[in-house]
DNA sequence: CTGTTAGCGCGTTCAC
DNA sequence: GTGAACGCGCTAACAG
């Protein structure tokens, strides 16, 4: 283990020198920037990196925080992430919030540790005003997410507008009854999902029914059993908007299963564009999320804030989304 | 920002008590120790990462590698193992490889600055002789890898009992004309499963036949133009052993869409047990593997080689894999 | 252009 | 039981 005294001593310079030839510094004669490009490899030399953290007061860490990974939006966020990290030079610590206020006030310790530069929130399970005080140690930037408290920059899709366009898309095709069905989590990307939904409605003047309304779906299985839910109503929906492929492709699962045709008897819209929207039989609608921008964004933003240290300021960064019509909607069995 | 420094001062005793205080030293009075510990709450006190890990040399960070994590198998695998290193007090870095030797190389970096204590490699994409160097540096440990060379822990699970038992599934079923379709990784996940294929066909007195062999099958894309070129072969295949749920969901995708029905006319059985076998119709048949059993292993044995700095011998721990029976293998228009 | 020197914040002998 | 002092490896004044 080579410090950067012994590549000084074999090259008979100074610390100073090979320092400044680490960071590329400038003022150092071509002749010793050999000598000690040399000595480094033959010592097979590479700084310290927690030396060099100490010293500077950074890490080229920053803190990704997620609810689980298993989830394909928070997978496709974090490899997007990752990626635009590493471009920048940075690396990714993932934190798993798993739903829990407890893991991520326990997690926000790395930034007051200096473990991390700066945390990233694609979910937020506290209070902000939990959160706000860990400000006084390094950047937070919201992805994803959205709170009207905090004055911190945040990177977040246009939910109004998904919820909007795939309501839309319903109403177009005749659909009166049209039920929502959305994993309510405690962010407001739901809550902005169904301002969308119901100003769709509204521009058909139809009227929000609490009835068709549930919001406890966030798996296939959830999917499954909100279409028992939704059938048993009297006048049940003819169509449904979820919040997630998942749901979706449990509601045409269980649907078709039960002998029910899709999109003939029940039209499902999904939400995030996942792989299984085309694999399912039929193939599902849904909304297409920009998550690679987003991140690409958040990340992009975080190094900024990280550089300048003034980001106690609230900016907002928004993506358009975008509607994908597939089978699950709209029928082609004449087309067939 | 306060030091230790500060913590000493408000309390009136020296760094080294407040610092036996922070490590749960003995022999500190219970006085003091209330002292110190009431100057560190009333600071909001936290020991800085760098300067422990400088001192200390170690971080608490192990790195991930993985080639990507949008692939289910190894968002699953990030997700236990970051359950699996909070649960024992470290952080994980994770590192893409994106299948290429290169950035494999740059990330390996991590351990020879000092920036993670351990790397964990769920993909190998160098050499093993190119790895080894590192070693310098830190312990390696494989997990759902291995490598003939390579004398450092390798935790996995049993890929050639997988092929095996999936295959044999198919014999009883009574299918002669079996495919192979795998993704080729440069890994010998493949080529395990794929001894465990032959066997099961050597039991049943079948001879392999390389026209039934596809190695290139990742996605389901790439699922659907395998299931082209099987049905153009002369006496094709009835049924299909795939390494990825992805691919048997395209090869089954792809069949229904042309009107072939499966079970009846092609079998097939996937690998992962990926939530999109449950939602398909017909369900798939699958290869369960405890994957969370695995991340576990490999980071408890990962942890154990940072502390006991014995981490150049070979040890392999290997987890059974498990078949799970869905409708894609087995007819049940009968029982309908 | 180059070297000397002083910390960054912490843990740990070694004396008391 | 407690404190003074050294050094982990590096960078950035400050001199020369």
């Amino acid at each position: 283990m080579s410090t950067i005294e012994d590549v000084a001593k074999l090259a008979g310079l100074s610390r100073t020198t090979v320092s400044r030839v680490i960071n590329n510094h400038p003022y150092v004669s071509e002749d010793k920037r050999k000598l000690v490009i040399e000595a480094m490899n033959q010592l097979g030399y590479v700084p310290n990196s927690s030396a060099r953290s100490l010293r500077s007061q950074k890490t080229d860490v920053i803190a990704l925080f997620v609810p689980r990974i298993m989830n394909p939006f928070f997978s496709q966020l974090v490899e997007s992430m990752e990626m635009a990290a590493a471009e920048k030079g940075y690396q990714l610590i993932i934190c798993q919030t798993r739903y829990s206020p407890e893991k991520e006030l326990n997690y926000m310790n790395l930034l007051k540790t200096k473990q991390v530069d700066g945390v990233i929130l694609a979910s937020i399970q506290n209070e902000w005003k939990v959160l706000e005080p860990f400000l006084d140690y390094g950047p937070i930037v919201l992805c994803n997410e959205f709170d009207e408290q905090a004055n911190v920059p945040s990177v977040m899709l246009d939910q109004a507008q998904g919820g909007y366009i795939a309501t839309k898309h319903l109403l177009e095709q005749g659909h009166r009854r049209i039920a929502y069905c959305q994993g309510g989590t405690r962010s407001n990307v739901a809550s902005h999902r169904e301002i969308g939904f119901r100003r769709a409605l509204l521009e058909y003047g139809i009227e929000f029914e609490e009835r068709y309304a549930f919001r406890d779906a966030f798996s296939s299985e959830d999917g499954r059993r909100v279409f028992h839910q939704m059938m048993k109503l009297s006048a049940p929906p003819t169509a449904v908007f979820t919040g997630s492929d998942e749901v979706a492709a449990g509601i045409v699962s269980e649907a078709i299963k039960c002998g029910y045709s899709v999109p003939e008897q029940l039209a499902v819209v999904g939400f995030d564009n996942q792989a299984i929207t085309e694999l399912m039989e039929p193939t599902i609608t849904t909304v297409h999320q920009p998550v690679e921008k987003m991140a690409h964004k958040a990340l992009e933003v975080m190094v900024e804030k990280i550089r300048s240290r003034k980001y106690r300021r609230r900016e907002v960064y928004e993506f358009p989304i975008e509607l994908i019509v597939r089978e699950s909607t709209v029928s082609n069995r004449l087309a067939k």
